[in-house]
DNA sequence: CTGAAAGCGCTTACAG
DNA sequence: CTGAAAGCGCTTACAG
């Protein structure tokens, strides 16, 4: 039979009291005793039931999810799963608020951090932008002993614990890969479409394609970044005008969101004069575009994954436990119409 | 605060067993009381606390895993998650035991599941052989009320609860989509190699690679699939052969496992002549190819997942529960140099 | 610095 | 058909 608290105090010669605090680090113990448990763990080979553990506990956890307001399935969907998890609350012992910010807009972000800050919760977890404002406000959190996770756009150099979200450098990388190959032999030029370089996600992924495509394949011109701010009108409109400009766009990467504008300029045009396209997030409206063959391949980050990893890594940091970052690891999904799921 | 069997047993006017007896269906219960303790549950909104209750319960669960004796990357990977799984067993209230049988042998494989039959587990796990021999021992299985999961391979018209696994037919189908893009324009020759059409994984994948790359590549040449028994050192003569009598092959799609020794085929071959790669299963040496440019696309499956999935399903089953199949869906996993995790 | 006792939300014999 | 009591493996005041 596994051996439990029980076994241990006998073993030692303490009471459960005792076994409790060595085994959570709580001061108050002889160093003496302390080894005599210590010891009776290794040779019994005990291991916690954190279940039980948490049952006895009772401990709830309040975190607080920091959102744009973005309309943008990709972000729209990024809610939903934040949601589900409020849904959750009861089996999973937190406590999830959800507030809103203006995208891309650094200022705003940090005078809302400061305001989550002052309801302490026991963590916070937020889409970054990059400013210094951001910075300041990560900080004032981690002073105040709250766990500060980003999701889906990073914020490095901040004091931020961990990182929810793909490596975006190598989506950029996979995203030339692919578009250089379905184009191969072909000449012509290459347009991106993000949605604004203020976010970490999106410039990564610039520099990742950019650095790929033109290694790699030399032979496509690329024309300068659009940035259409994740807004399906300000991209149907920015896209509409750029075939206008450049009749000889065989490619396209669409790094940001907005791609239901995009998509609605590109079917417009005649089929044989539409480009190749790589997009990001599965949507209803990439999903059907790769279903239909407007869309060549898509690139998704689950954003389900990366709020039960969020919550997880919450959870770990507010317990002052270490996290195993490869189980923690967001994938890069590659979606074509044959493996749709 | 969230209701407990306390507070449902007080405003239903029971006792907490009684309260446990509907909540759990079990028989002894008047029609009129067990109405009033629905009608709680139903006011209060009571989910109840399954951790709890497992702690209470204290039962485990007998799992054998029957695992096919292949001496390839991807079958020692399985594995290898299979006794990661034995190691969570204390946590996970599970005995896991693994025995071994012939590889591609039904007969041998329907013996293994009789003897295992003898010594009722709660559930059963197994790679598949098409074989009417092995359809006979499910039934067994099923017939002893044990729960039955297919792993990696299916036995589709078998009783079995559940397959865990990839849709291989969409993988056979991604497979050609990738080759055809990346060999766009060029004529000549495609090979696959298999391991056993007597594995439902491999025959699934063919036909799916085959139906797109006749419909939507009617250039490239489709040459006869060659059977290696997923065994590298067959598949290094076979393909080496291969190569020898047709010097025109641009494009292979190594469908099964061995891929060390078709690779090493591929290798020994100048680099002009060598064929656009698309293999399955990210392991040592595909991850390696992949990285210096022998093979061009891995499709993969992860074993870690389906493992766990597998041993989900069983519990559910063994405990007469239902399964949420979104969730238990395996994904193909798409990988390129740039997004190797 | 240490321990006895109660309790977390369930389930399980056992008695009636 | 129903209930009182003990227990699963932990943690937490409280007392000493």
């Amino acid at each position: 039979m596994k051996p439990t608290v029980h076994d241990i105090a006998r073993s030692a010669g303490v009471s459960l009291a005792t076994v409790d605090r060595v085994l959570n680090g709580r001061p108050g113990v002889r160093r003496i005793t302390q080894e005599k448990v210590e010891e009776a763990i290794a040779v019994l080979g005990y291991v916690r039931d954190v279940a039980a553990a948490n049952l006895a506990k009772g401990r709830t956890y309040a975190f607080t999810f920091v959102l744009p307001e973005n309309d943008n399935s990709f972000m729209i969907g990024l809610r939903e799963e934040v949601e589900q998890a409020v849904g959750r609350s009861g089996a999973e012992r937190t406590r999830i608020r959800v507030v809103d910010v203006p995208p891309f807009d650094g200022q705003a972000l940090s005078n809302m951090l400061d305001g989550v800050l002052a309801d302490r919760p026991d963590g916070v977890a937020f889409v970054a932008v990059e400013s210094s404002d951001v910075q300041a406000a990560v900080a004032r959190l981690r002073e105040a002993g709250i766990a500060v996770v980003t999701l889906v756009s990073d914020l490095p150099g901040s004091q931020r614990h961990h990182f929810a979200g793909i490596d975006n450098h190598a989506a950029g990388r996979t995203a030339a890969n692919l578009l250089g190959r379905f184009l191969s032999g072909r000449d012509g030029r290459v347009a991106m479409v993000a949605g604004s370089m203020l976010v970490r996600d999106h410039r990564e992924r610039l520099e990742g394609f950019l650095s790929v495509l033109s290694e790699d394949f030399p032979r496509l011109a690329i024309l300068p970044v659009i940035e259409a701010r994740d807004d399906p009108a300000i991209a149907e409109e920015l896209v509409t005008g750029l075939f206008r400009r450049y009749p000889d766009v065989i490619g396209l990467y669409s790094l940001g969101a907005g791609n239901r504008g995009i998509l609605k300029a590109v079917r417009s045009l005649p089929e044989a004069r539409r480009p190749v396209i790589i997009a990001h997030e599965l949507t209803r409206s990439t999903r059907a575009a790769l279903a239909d063959g407007v869309v060549d391949a898509v690139l998704n980050q689950d954003a389900g994954h990366e709020v039960r990893s969020a919550i997880r890594v919450l959870k770990a940091k507010a317990d002052g436990l270490p996290v195993i970052a490869a189980q923690e690891r967001i994938r890069i999904d590659i979606f074509l119409k044959d493996n749709l799921p």
